[in-house]
DNA sequence: TTTTGTTGTTAAACACTGTTCAATTACATT
DNA sequence: AATGTAATTGAACAGTGTTTAACAACAAAA
Protein backbone atom coordinates (compact mmCIF):
# COMPACT_ATOMS: atom_id res chain seq x y z
CA UNK A 1 0.00 0.00 0.00
CA UNK A 2 1.01 3.51 -0.82
CA UNK A 3 4.02 1.51 -3.06
CA UNK A 4 2.55 2.92 -5.79
CA UNK A 5 2.71 6.15 -4.91
CA UNK A 6 5.75 6.14 -3.70
CA UNK A 7 6.97 5.44 -7.05
CA UNK A 8 4.91 7.75 -8.41
CA UNK A 9 6.72 10.28 -6.77
CA UNK A 10 10.26 8.94 -7.32
CA UNK A 11 9.26 8.82 -11.40
CA UNK A 12 8.40 12.33 -10.98
CA UNK A 13 11.41 13.79 -8.79
CA UNK A 14 13.20 12.12 -11.98
CA UNK A 15 11.69 13.72 -14.36
CA UNK A 16 11.81 17.12 -12.80
CA UNK A 17 15.76 16.15 -12.35
CA UNK A 18 15.60 15.87 -16.35
CA UNK A 19 13.67 18.74 -16.65
CA UNK A 20 16.15 21.40 -14.82
CA UNK A 21 18.92 19.32 -16.07
CA UNK A 22 17.95 19.99 -19.81
CA UNK A 23 17.04 23.69 -18.71
CA UNK A 24 20.58 24.06 -17.15
CA UNK A 25 22.36 22.74 -20.15
CA UNK A 26 20.00 24.85 -22.54
CA UNK A 27 20.58 28.32 -20.75
CA UNK A 28 24.09 27.53 -20.87
CA UNK A 29 25.35 26.14 -24.48
CA UNK A 30 21.94 26.33 -26.01
CA UNK A 31 19.04 23.45 -27.24
CA UNK A 32 21.17 22.51 -30.14
CA UNK A 33 24.66 22.19 -28.68
CA UNK A 34 22.94 20.19 -25.64
CA UNK A 35 23.46 16.38 -26.53
CA UNK A 36 20.98 13.48 -24.43
CA UNK A 37 23.77 12.38 -23.46
CA UNK A 38 25.09 15.71 -21.65
CA UNK A 39 21.87 15.71 -19.90
CA UNK A 40 22.19 12.16 -18.77
CA UNK A 41 25.92 12.88 -18.04
CA UNK A 42 24.59 15.64 -15.94
CA UNK A 43 21.88 13.46 -13.83
CA UNK A 44 23.76 10.85 -13.82
CA UNK A 45 21.72 8.31 -15.82
CA UNK A 46 22.08 6.76 -19.09
CA UNK A 47 21.00 8.43 -22.06
CA UNK A 48 18.56 5.70 -23.03
CA UNK A 49 16.43 6.24 -19.45
CA UNK A 50 15.34 10.05 -20.48
CA UNK A 51 13.19 8.02 -23.21
CA UNK A 52 11.29 6.82 -20.43
CA UNK A 53 10.25 9.59 -19.56
CA UNK A 54 10.30 12.22 -22.29
CA UNK A 55 9.05 10.94 -25.89
CA UNK A 56 12.16 12.72 -27.61
CA UNK A 57 14.12 15.67 -27.27
CA UNK A 58 11.57 18.27 -28.52
CA UNK A 59 8.80 17.13 -25.55
CA UNK A 60 11.69 18.27 -23.36
CA UNK A 61 11.65 21.78 -24.53
CA UNK A 62 8.01 22.15 -24.96
CA UNK A 63 7.50 21.14 -21.35
CA UNK A 64 10.17 24.00 -21.18
CA UNK A 65 8.30 25.96 -23.03
CA UNK A 66 4.71 26.24 -21.54
CA UNK A 67 7.27 26.85 -18.48
CA UNK A 68 8.14 30.04 -20.05
CA UNK A 69 4.80 31.21 -20.65
CA UNK A 70 3.89 31.12 -16.82
CA UNK A 71 7.14 32.74 -15.98
CA UNK A 72 6.35 35.72 -18.85
CA UNK A 73 2.46 35.57 -17.40
CA UNK A 74 3.43 36.12 -13.40
CA UNK A 75 5.78 38.75 -14.40
CA UNK A 76 2.94 40.85 -16.95
CA UNK A 77 0.37 40.07 -13.80
CA UNK A 78 1.95 42.69 -12.03
CA UNK A 79 0.90 45.42 -13.94
CA UNK A 80 -2.88 45.40 -12.83
CA UNK A 81 -1.42 47.50 -9.91
CA UNK A 82 -0.95 50.42 -12.60
CA UNK A 83 -4.15 52.46 -13.07
CA UNK A 84 -4.01 54.11 -16.04
CA UNK A 85 -4.29 51.12 -18.70
CA UNK A 86 -1.49 53.51 -20.96
CA UNK A 87 0.95 52.54 -18.34
CA UNK A 88 -0.16 49.15 -17.90
CA UNK A 89 0.56 49.01 -21.59
CA UNK A 90 4.00 50.37 -21.82
CA UNK A 91 4.57 48.28 -19.02
CA UNK A 92 3.32 44.89 -20.60
CA UNK A 93 5.80 46.20 -23.67
CA UNK A 94 8.48 46.83 -21.25
CA UNK A 95 8.25 43.08 -19.21
CA UNK A 96 7.88 41.54 -23.15
CA UNK A 97 11.44 43.13 -23.70
CA UNK A 98 12.83 42.53 -20.50
CA UNK A 99 11.91 39.16 -20.45
CA UNK A 100 13.18 38.20 -24.21
CA UNK A 101 16.38 40.11 -23.39
CA UNK A 102 17.42 38.11 -19.88
CA UNK A 103 16.08 34.80 -21.00
CA UNK A 104 17.18 34.68 -24.85
CA UNK A 105 16.78 30.89 -24.85
CA UNK A 106 13.86 30.72 -23.13
CA UNK A 107 11.99 33.73 -25.59
CA UNK A 108 13.56 31.66 -28.57
CA UNK A 109 11.47 28.65 -27.64
CA UNK A 110 8.84 30.65 -27.67
CA UNK A 111 8.84 32.84 -29.86
CA UNK A 112 11.25 32.58 -32.06
CA UNK A 113 11.92 28.68 -32.80
CA UNK A 114 10.65 26.47 -35.71
CA UNK A 115 7.32 24.72 -33.75
CA UNK A 116 8.76 21.42 -34.49
CA UNK A 117 5.12 20.20 -34.61
CA UNK A 118 3.84 17.99 -37.38
CA UNK A 119 0.72 18.96 -38.70
CA UNK A 120 -1.82 17.14 -36.60
CA UNK A 121 -0.36 18.28 -33.51
CA UNK A 122 0.07 21.89 -35.02
CA UNK A 123 -3.83 21.99 -36.11
CA UNK A 124 -5.40 20.55 -32.72
CA UNK A 125 -3.86 20.15 -29.36
CA UNK A 126 -2.17 22.72 -30.02
CA UNK A 127 -0.36 23.88 -26.31
CA UNK A 128 -0.39 27.80 -27.86
CA UNK A 129 -3.09 28.28 -25.05
CA UNK A 130 -0.15 29.98 -23.05
CA UNK A 131 0.78 32.18 -25.87
CA UNK A 132 -2.95 33.00 -26.72
CA UNK A 133 -3.41 33.87 -23.45
CA UNK A 134 -0.60 36.41 -23.48
CA UNK A 135 -2.18 38.03 -26.66
CA UNK A 136 -5.54 38.39 -25.01
CA UNK A 137 -3.91 40.34 -22.15
CA UNK A 138 -2.31 43.00 -24.54
CA UNK A 139 -6.01 43.39 -26.76
CA UNK A 140 -7.57 43.84 -23.34
CA UNK A 141 -4.92 46.29 -22.07
CA UNK A 142 -5.53 47.70 -25.48
CA UNK A 143 -9.39 47.83 -25.54
CA UNK A 144 -9.21 49.79 -22.32
CA UNK A 145 -6.55 52.51 -23.64
CA UNK A 146 -9.11 53.12 -26.59
CA UNK A 147 -11.99 53.45 -24.25
CA UNK A 148 -9.70 56.27 -22.84
CA UNK A 149 -9.78 57.66 -26.48
CA UNK A 150 -6.05 56.81 -27.50
CA UNK A 151 -5.35 54.93 -30.97
CA UNK A 152 -8.34 56.21 -32.49
CA UNK A 153 -8.81 55.34 -36.42
CA UNK A 154 -7.33 51.92 -35.28
CA UNK A 155 -8.34 48.81 -34.76
CA UNK A 156 -7.62 46.76 -31.85
CA UNK A 157 -6.76 43.58 -33.05
CA UNK A 158 -4.98 44.76 -36.22
CA UNK A 159 -3.27 47.26 -33.32
CA UNK A 160 -2.55 44.75 -31.02
CA UNK A 161 -0.45 42.71 -33.47
CA UNK A 162 1.14 45.27 -34.81
CA UNK A 163 2.36 46.15 -31.25
CA UNK A 164 3.26 42.74 -30.53
CA UNK A 165 5.22 42.83 -33.83
CA UNK A 166 7.50 45.43 -32.75
CA UNK A 167 8.42 44.76 -29.51
CA UNK A 168 9.13 41.14 -31.19
CA UNK A 169 11.08 42.41 -33.68
CA UNK A 170 13.28 44.44 -31.45
CA UNK A 171 14.04 41.19 -29.31
CA UNK A 172 14.51 38.97 -31.83
CA UNK A 173 17.21 41.18 -34.58
CA UNK A 174 18.69 41.32 -30.71
CA UNK A 175 18.81 37.96 -29.95
CA UNK A 176 19.94 36.12 -32.95
CA UNK A 177 22.25 38.76 -33.44
CA UNK A 178 21.20 41.14 -36.39
CA UNK A 179 21.92 44.58 -34.44
CA UNK A 180 25.67 43.48 -33.72
CA UNK A 181 26.93 44.41 -36.75
CA UNK A 182 24.51 47.25 -38.08
CA UNK A 183 24.85 49.21 -34.67
CA UNK A 184 27.56 47.87 -33.50
CA UNK A 185 28.26 50.48 -31.11
CA UNK A 186 24.74 50.91 -29.41
CA UNK A 187 24.52 47.12 -28.88
CA UNK A 188 23.31 47.07 -25.37
CA UNK A 189 21.22 50.21 -25.50
CA UNK A 190 19.20 49.92 -29.09
CA UNK A 191 16.61 47.92 -27.87
CA UNK A 192 16.17 50.27 -24.74
CA UNK A 193 16.25 53.05 -26.53
CA UNK A 194 14.05 52.23 -29.62
CA UNK A 195 11.65 50.84 -26.61
CA UNK A 196 11.53 54.44 -25.59
CA UNK A 197 10.93 55.70 -28.83
CA UNK A 198 8.47 53.53 -29.49
CA UNK A 199 6.26 54.29 -25.75
CA UNK A 200 6.35 58.16 -26.94
CA UNK A 201 4.95 57.40 -30.33
CA UNK A 202 2.30 55.58 -28.82
CA UNK A 203 1.58 58.35 -26.21
CA UNK A 204 1.16 61.04 -29.14
CA UNK A 205 -0.67 58.27 -30.84
CA UNK B 1 47.30 27.71 -73.30
CA UNK B 2 43.80 28.91 -71.68
CA UNK B 3 43.77 25.40 -69.92
CA UNK B 4 44.26 27.19 -66.86
CA UNK B 5 41.05 29.67 -67.29
CA UNK B 6 39.06 26.51 -68.36
CA UNK B 7 39.59 24.78 -65.24
CA UNK B 8 39.26 28.07 -63.52
CA UNK B 9 35.60 28.06 -64.96
CA UNK B 10 35.11 24.69 -64.36
CA UNK B 11 35.61 25.10 -60.74
CA UNK B 12 33.43 27.88 -60.83
CA UNK B 13 30.99 25.64 -62.19
CA UNK B 14 30.77 22.98 -59.45
CA UNK B 15 31.08 25.96 -57.61
CA UNK B 16 27.70 27.23 -58.35
CA UNK B 17 26.31 23.51 -58.41
CA UNK B 18 27.16 23.23 -54.82
CA UNK B 19 25.44 26.37 -53.97
CA UNK B 20 22.34 25.56 -56.12
CA UNK B 21 22.78 22.37 -54.42
CA UNK B 22 22.63 23.44 -51.34
CA UNK B 23 20.01 25.84 -51.94
CA UNK B 24 17.55 23.90 -52.90
CA UNK B 25 17.66 21.16 -49.78
CA UNK B 26 18.05 24.46 -47.27
CA UNK B 27 14.66 25.64 -48.47
CA UNK B 28 13.14 22.15 -48.65
CA UNK B 29 14.08 20.69 -45.74
CA UNK B 30 16.01 23.27 -43.40
CA UNK B 31 19.64 24.43 -42.93
CA UNK B 32 20.21 21.90 -40.14
CA UNK B 33 18.74 18.88 -41.53
CA UNK B 34 20.39 19.25 -44.60
CA UNK B 35 23.73 17.10 -43.86
CA UNK B 36 26.74 17.59 -45.99
CA UNK B 37 25.98 13.95 -47.98
CA UNK B 38 23.00 15.09 -49.14
CA UNK B 39 24.10 17.93 -50.63
CA UNK B 40 27.29 15.78 -52.19
CA UNK B 41 24.44 13.06 -53.34
CA UNK B 42 22.61 15.81 -55.08
CA UNK B 43 25.58 16.75 -57.33
CA UNK B 44 26.94 13.24 -57.55
CA UNK B 45 29.79 14.01 -55.77
CA UNK B 46 31.60 12.66 -52.63
CA UNK B 47 31.29 14.68 -49.49
CA UNK B 48 34.92 15.68 -49.60
CA UNK B 49 34.79 17.52 -52.49
CA UNK B 50 32.95 20.29 -51.42
CA UNK B 51 35.75 20.84 -48.88
CA UNK B 52 37.71 22.00 -51.59
CA UNK B 53 35.32 24.96 -52.74
CA UNK B 54 34.06 25.66 -49.16
CA UNK B 55 35.16 26.10 -45.94
CA UNK B 56 32.73 24.13 -44.10
CA UNK B 57 28.92 24.19 -44.23
CA UNK B 58 28.59 28.45 -42.52
CA UNK B 59 30.59 29.61 -45.40
CA UNK B 60 28.13 27.67 -48.11
CA UNK B 61 25.20 29.20 -45.46
CA UNK B 62 26.39 32.39 -45.82
CA UNK B 63 27.68 32.90 -49.42
CA UNK B 64 23.76 31.80 -50.41
CA UNK B 65 22.64 34.42 -47.21
CA UNK B 66 24.52 37.23 -49.50
CA UNK B 67 22.60 36.30 -52.31
CA UNK B 68 19.43 37.42 -50.63
CA UNK B 69 20.51 40.46 -49.86
CA UNK B 70 21.56 41.19 -53.16
CA UNK B 71 17.61 40.36 -54.22
CA UNK B 72 16.55 42.22 -51.92
CA UNK B 73 18.73 45.17 -52.78
CA UNK B 74 17.66 44.64 -56.53
CA UNK B 75 13.91 45.19 -55.54
CA UNK B 76 14.71 47.89 -53.29
CA UNK B 77 16.51 50.22 -55.80
CA UNK B 78 12.99 50.37 -57.67
CA UNK B 79 11.46 53.08 -55.06
CA UNK B 80 14.54 55.20 -56.22
CA UNK B 81 11.68 56.50 -59.08
CA UNK B 82 9.23 57.46 -56.41
CA UNK B 83 10.42 61.58 -55.37
CA UNK B 84 8.84 62.48 -52.15
CA UNK B 85 10.94 60.13 -49.06
CA UNK B 86 7.49 59.49 -47.05
CA UNK B 87 6.77 57.43 -50.01
CA UNK B 88 9.76 55.96 -50.51
CA UNK B 89 9.74 54.66 -47.05
CA UNK B 90 6.56 53.69 -47.29
CA UNK B 91 7.68 51.33 -50.35
CA UNK B 92 10.77 50.12 -48.99
CA UNK B 93 8.26 48.47 -45.97
CA UNK B 94 6.18 47.26 -48.23
CA UNK B 95 9.03 45.84 -50.56
CA UNK B 96 10.52 44.39 -47.48
CA UNK B 97 7.47 42.88 -45.83
CA UNK B 98 6.28 41.31 -49.64
CA UNK B 99 10.35 39.89 -49.34
CA UNK B 100 9.76 38.13 -46.45
CA UNK B 101 6.16 36.82 -47.18
CA UNK B 102 7.10 35.46 -51.14
CA UNK B 103 10.47 34.07 -49.86
CA UNK B 104 9.76 33.07 -46.44
CA UNK B 105 13.03 30.39 -46.24
CA UNK B 106 15.54 32.73 -47.83
CA UNK B 107 14.51 35.24 -45.26
CA UNK B 108 14.51 33.30 -42.66
CA UNK B 109 17.96 32.42 -43.91
CA UNK B 110 19.00 36.31 -43.85
CA UNK B 111 17.20 37.51 -40.61
CA UNK B 112 15.91 34.45 -38.26
CA UNK B 113 18.27 31.50 -38.20
CA UNK B 114 21.15 31.53 -35.92
CA UNK B 115 24.13 32.89 -37.31
CA UNK B 116 26.31 29.77 -37.00
CA UNK B 117 29.17 31.62 -36.60
CA UNK B 118 32.44 30.62 -34.24
CA UNK B 119 33.09 34.15 -32.45
CA UNK B 120 36.60 34.13 -34.13
CA UNK B 121 34.09 34.63 -38.02
CA UNK B 122 31.62 36.99 -35.98
CA UNK B 123 34.11 39.69 -34.77
CA UNK B 124 36.30 39.98 -37.51
CA UNK B 125 35.47 39.17 -41.77
CA UNK B 126 31.91 39.35 -40.78
CA UNK B 127 30.02 39.24 -44.03
CA UNK B 128 27.13 41.28 -43.27
CA UNK B 129 28.23 43.71 -45.45
CA UNK B 130 24.94 43.26 -47.53
CA UNK B 131 22.50 43.70 -44.30
CA UNK B 132 24.60 46.63 -43.35
CA UNK B 133 23.94 47.97 -46.56
CA UNK B 134 20.11 47.62 -46.14
CA UNK B 135 20.25 49.17 -43.16
CA UNK B 136 21.99 52.07 -44.31
CA UNK B 137 19.70 52.42 -47.32
CA UNK B 138 16.72 52.64 -44.53
CA UNK B 139 18.35 55.13 -42.79
CA UNK B 140 19.43 57.66 -45.45
CA UNK B 141 15.69 57.01 -46.36
CA UNK B 142 14.80 58.16 -42.94
CA UNK B 143 17.19 60.90 -43.41
CA UNK B 144 15.48 62.54 -45.87
CA UNK B 145 11.92 62.26 -44.26
CA UNK B 146 13.49 64.39 -41.15
CA UNK B 147 14.82 66.80 -43.32
CA UNK B 148 11.40 67.28 -44.76
CA UNK B 149 10.03 68.00 -41.16
CA UNK B 150 9.04 64.43 -40.89
CA UNK B 151 9.46 62.61 -36.92
CA UNK B 152 10.37 65.09 -35.29
CA UNK B 153 11.87 64.37 -31.96
CA UNK B 154 13.02 61.07 -32.82
CA UNK B 155 16.78 60.25 -33.62
CA UNK B 156 17.00 58.65 -36.65
CA UNK B 157 19.69 55.29 -36.04
CA UNK B 158 16.81 54.16 -33.13
CA UNK B 159 13.46 55.10 -35.55
CA UNK B 160 15.58 53.19 -38.05
CA UNK B 161 15.95 49.97 -35.79
CA UNK B 162 12.39 50.77 -34.73
CA UNK B 163 10.91 50.71 -38.36
CA UNK B 164 13.12 47.23 -39.01
CA UNK B 165 11.64 45.91 -36.15
CA UNK B 166 8.83 46.43 -36.80
CA UNK B 167 7.95 45.23 -40.34
CA UNK B 168 10.66 42.71 -39.12
CA UNK B 169 8.35 41.15 -36.47
CA UNK B 170 4.88 41.09 -38.46
CA UNK B 171 7.31 38.98 -40.77
CA UNK B 172 8.37 36.77 -38.68
CA UNK B 173 5.83 36.17 -36.42
CA UNK B 174 4.20 34.94 -39.87
CA UNK B 175 6.78 32.81 -40.74
CA UNK B 176 7.56 31.19 -37.56
CA UNK B 177 3.41 30.29 -37.60
CA UNK B 178 3.03 32.46 -33.97
CA UNK B 179 -0.17 33.92 -35.57
CA UNK B 180 -1.78 31.09 -36.72
CA UNK B 181 -2.70 30.11 -33.39
CA UNK B 182 -3.69 33.76 -31.98
CA UNK B 183 -4.95 35.54 -35.30
CA UNK B 184 -6.47 31.76 -37.00
CA UNK B 185 -9.26 33.49 -38.75
CA UNK B 186 -6.97 36.88 -40.67
CA UNK B 187 -4.08 34.82 -41.21
CA UNK B 188 -3.48 36.04 -44.75
CA UNK B 189 -4.78 39.82 -44.16
CA UNK B 190 -3.08 40.24 -40.72
CA UNK B 191 0.48 40.88 -42.04
CA UNK B 192 -1.35 43.98 -44.61
CA UNK B 193 -3.77 45.22 -42.35
CA UNK B 194 -0.87 46.21 -40.05
CA UNK B 195 1.49 47.42 -42.57
CA UNK B 196 -1.51 50.01 -43.74
CA UNK B 197 -1.93 50.57 -39.94
CA UNK B 198 1.89 51.06 -39.43
CA UNK B 199 1.52 53.39 -42.39
CA UNK B 200 -0.84 55.43 -41.04
CA UNK B 201 0.86 56.10 -37.78
CA UNK B 202 4.42 56.80 -39.62
CA UNK B 203 1.96 58.96 -41.50
CA UNK B 204 0.39 61.01 -38.79
CA UNK B 205 3.92 61.16 -36.72
C1' DT C 1 10.00 -18.29 0.90
C1' DT C 2 9.97 -18.84 -3.65
C1' DT C 3 7.99 -17.52 -7.96
C1' DT C 4 6.05 -14.27 -10.98
C1' DG C 5 5.33 -9.84 -13.23
C1' DT C 6 6.19 -5.27 -13.68
C1' DT C 7 8.98 -1.49 -14.04
C1' DG C 8 13.35 1.24 -14.30
C1' DT C 9 17.81 1.10 -16.09
C1' DT C 10 21.57 0.08 -18.86
C1' DA C 11 25.04 -0.74 -22.55
C1' DA C 12 25.31 -1.63 -27.05
C1' DA C 13 23.91 -0.83 -31.50
C1' DC C 14 21.94 1.85 -35.51
C1' DA C 15 21.90 5.28 -38.63
C1' DC C 16 23.07 9.51 -38.90
C1' DT C 17 26.08 14.11 -38.58
C1' DG C 18 30.40 17.58 -39.97
C1' DT C 19 34.96 17.21 -41.00
C1' DT C 20 39.73 15.44 -42.08
C1' DC C 21 43.07 13.04 -44.66
C1' DA C 22 45.87 9.59 -46.99
C1' DA C 23 45.44 7.49 -51.23
C1' DT C 24 44.05 7.56 -55.87
C1' DT C 25 42.87 9.35 -60.24
C1' DA C 26 42.94 12.70 -64.11
C1' DC C 27 45.42 15.37 -66.86
C1' DA C 28 48.38 19.28 -68.65
C1' DT C 29 53.31 20.08 -69.05
C1' DT C 30 57.84 18.69 -69.80
C1' DA D 1 56.37 8.47 -72.06
C1' DA D 2 57.45 10.48 -67.58
C1' DT D 3 56.51 13.99 -64.31
C1' DG D 4 54.03 17.10 -61.33
C1' DT D 5 49.94 19.11 -59.85
C1' DA D 6 45.43 19.56 -58.79
C1' DA D 7 40.80 17.37 -58.15
C1' DT D 8 38.46 13.65 -56.17
C1' DT D 9 37.57 9.88 -53.38
C1' DG D 10 36.32 6.72 -49.60
C1' DA D 11 37.45 5.55 -45.25
C1' DA D 12 37.93 7.10 -40.69
C1' DC D 13 36.99 10.02 -36.43
C1' DA D 14 34.30 11.75 -33.03
C1' DG D 15 30.19 13.20 -32.27
C1' DT D 16 24.65 13.15 -32.61
C1' DG D 17 19.38 11.33 -31.46
C1' DT D 18 17.10 7.24 -30.81
C1' DT D 19 15.95 2.13 -30.30
C1' DT D 20 16.28 -2.15 -28.17
C1' DA D 21 17.55 -6.49 -26.04
C1' DA D 22 19.14 -7.72 -21.79
C1' DC D 23 19.31 -7.08 -16.98
C1' DA D 24 18.35 -5.69 -12.24
C1' DA D 25 15.15 -4.22 -8.59
C1' DC D 26 11.39 -5.19 -6.17
C1' DA D 27 6.26 -5.52 -4.96
C1' DA D 28 2.60 -9.00 -5.30
C1' DA D 29 1.05 -13.70 -5.53
C1' DA D 30 1.61 -18.55 -4.67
Amino acid sequence: MGVAERKEREKEVLREQILTAAKTLFLEKGVEKTSMRNIADLIEYSPGSIYHYFKDKDEIFYTLHQGGFQQLMAKMLVINDLPHPMDRLKAMGSIYVHFGLENPDMYDLMFIKEAPLDHVARTKALQWNEGEATFKFLRSTLRECMEQGHFQGHEEETLSFLIWSTVHGMVSLNIRRRCEVVLADRQDTIVKDGLDSFFTILDRL
